[in-house]
RNA sequence: GGAGGAUUCGCCUAGUGGCCUAUGGCGCACGAUUGGAAAUCGUGUUGGGUGUUAAAACCCUCGCGGGUUCAAAUCCCGCAUCCUCCGCCA
């Protein structure tokens, strides 16, 4: 969320950014509505101080034994405007909150222009992408072949878009997950959290998915009790202190989460219909980091730098991409992609997102900060993905296959496994004595 | 699901309709004292909004939302959260 008035003020400016990634800020509409919430809101405080005046003479003149009907009238008369005004506030106000919540992000100058992920600009690539010597098979034929996974039996439990991982599978997804949170915890510095994956409408607005995207979400609850399932941990790690005030010496803060991750896809019917890719359900290991707001540049490329020891410890190659102005998320400001090279579609996938929200999102869900001289102000908010587990999956499977139909496993992820390689024929290769093969 | 209790400023706490513009303590900040510190003394210390060049001033804020009243921390209604006990339960 905007400060209405930075907007107004930084009018021209404002309009440019967010017209770059195509939205028509209208700021006759949002000058109207300040306008009249501001009103409404003085001729309430207007009335109300009268009100304790009149209250004052009433006990003044009772005391002395003079009447005081007339200043009670008065004061009726003045409760009915009161009351009046304030049924017009409400309405400003929430027709205001409507308006500035549907704001996205403003896009920061250095992004690229474009809307898809077309006009990504290369920053970096790392690792050799590998060279096979045989017929590369994309993560579906090798899991298959192996074993691990059991697409149909998803289908048959909850429908398409969901996977079951199985054996090796499932334990190649558990130790991907215990690998990146101990390098985040022991290495980053990051403190792990374990949250809830359901949460309510002011969370789920505090971080932006609401109120604008709630077609992309899952919604439960019980009785008349609402609960959307979180489509990432950026959401309840991000307001964990959502309404608060944080010391800002104590900044910057950096949780991290394994969570399983609930997304509709709506609007992505036939996109990534196979495998892993694209599911209904993930697990995701996330960052997130509330910092200083003048440091939020800085803060990104630590988080970027967390995010891609993911992959260089795992051995993957990618490359990082900076996001068009157009195709960066709701609540960002920059955004870097990473993207890990599949062999079967010979190309880099989107693997992570690592985004600078700035306090976009710090406004929304009131997270402030406080200096020891008293200074206050609104934190930033940073996320990254570090990693998914699924898409890291895939990418193993795809780049570390072998021509014999096994998978060779990353070596930080031996100790995790207790084996080395999954063999062509879905059996593992154990660990025995330090020695692995 | 049932019964009872609680919720006041960072923490603890006083407060049964107007003098609450909220008491006192702890903590914190600044000052005095001191060679320096402790102790002591003094001053300050919720947040948000309107407003202003800045201030002043005003409004809101005693868990949240309504209501009664000229006037509500205080009375009434609803809700939330926490605690205790019973029931159920991974």
């Amino acid at each position: 969320m905007h400060d209405p008035r930075v907007l107004l003020d930084s009018a021209t400016e404002a309009v440019r950014k967010l017209a770059r990634r195509g939205y028509e800020l209208d700021l006759g509409q949002l000058d109207k509505l300040l306008t009249q919430r501001t009103s409404a809101i003085q001729r309430i405080d207007n009335a109300r101080g009268e009100v304790k005046q009149v209250a004052n003479q009433v006990q003044a003149k009772a005391r002395a034994g003079e009447d005081v009907g007339e200043l009670r009238e008065r004061a009726r008369a003045l409760k009915t405007e009161i009351q009046q005004t304030e049924e017009q506030h409400r309405q400003f106000e929430a027709d205001l909150q409507e308006l500035l919540l549907g704001i996205p992000n403003l896009p920061d100058d250095r992004l690229p222009d474009g809307n898809s992920d077309e006009f990504a600009v290369e920053v970096r690539t790392w690792g050799d992408t590998p060279i096979f010597d045989f017929e590369v098979a994309d993560h579906v034929d090798i899991g298959e072949r192996l074993g691990i996974f059991d697409f149909p039996r998803a289908t048959k439990l909850a429908g398409p878009r969901f996977a079951i991982l199985k054996g090796p599978g499932a334990q190649l997804e558990r130790a991907i997950t215990a690998f990146l949170l101990q390098l985040h915890t022991q290495r980053h510095g990051y403190i792990e959290y374990s949250v809830p994956a359901l949460v309510n409408r002011p969370t789920m607005t505090g971080t932006g998915q609401l109120p604008k995207f709630e077609e992309d979400l899952f919604k439960t609850g019980v009785d008349d009790r609402e609960l959307f399932l979180i489509p990432t941990a950026e959401v309840p790690l991000t307001n964990l202190h959502a309404g608060e005030t944080l010391p800002a010496e104590g900044l910057p803060l950096a949780y991290t989460a394994h969570t399983p991750c609930f997304r509709s896809e709506a609007g992505s019917y036939g996109r990534d219909t196979r495998g892993l890719i694209r599911l209904h359900q993930f697990s995701k290991v996330e960052l997130v980091r509330i910092v200083d707001a003048q440091r939020s540049a800085e803060e990104l490329e630590i988080m970027l730098s967390h995010a891609e020891t993911c992959l260089q410890e795992l051995g993957l190659a990618y490359r990082v991409v900076t996001l068009p102005a157009g195709d960066i998320g709701f609540s960002a400001q920059y955004t870097y992609d990473i993207e890990v090279w599949l062999p079967s579609q010979q190309r880099y996938r989107e693997i992570s997102s690592v985004s600078d929200c700035g306090s976009f999102q710090a406004r929304r869900a009131g997270i402030r900060t406080k200096t020891k001289d008293g200074k206050r102000g609104f934190a930033a908010t940073l996320n990254g993905s570090g990693l998914p587990i699924g898409r890291t999956l895939v990418a193993i499977l795809e780049q570390c296959q072998q021509a014999d139909g096994s998978v060779r496993m990353p070596g930080v992820l031996v100790p995790h496994l207790g084996f080395s390689r999954i063999k062509a024929d879905g059996t593992t290769y154990a660990v025995r004595g330090g020695v692995w093969g």
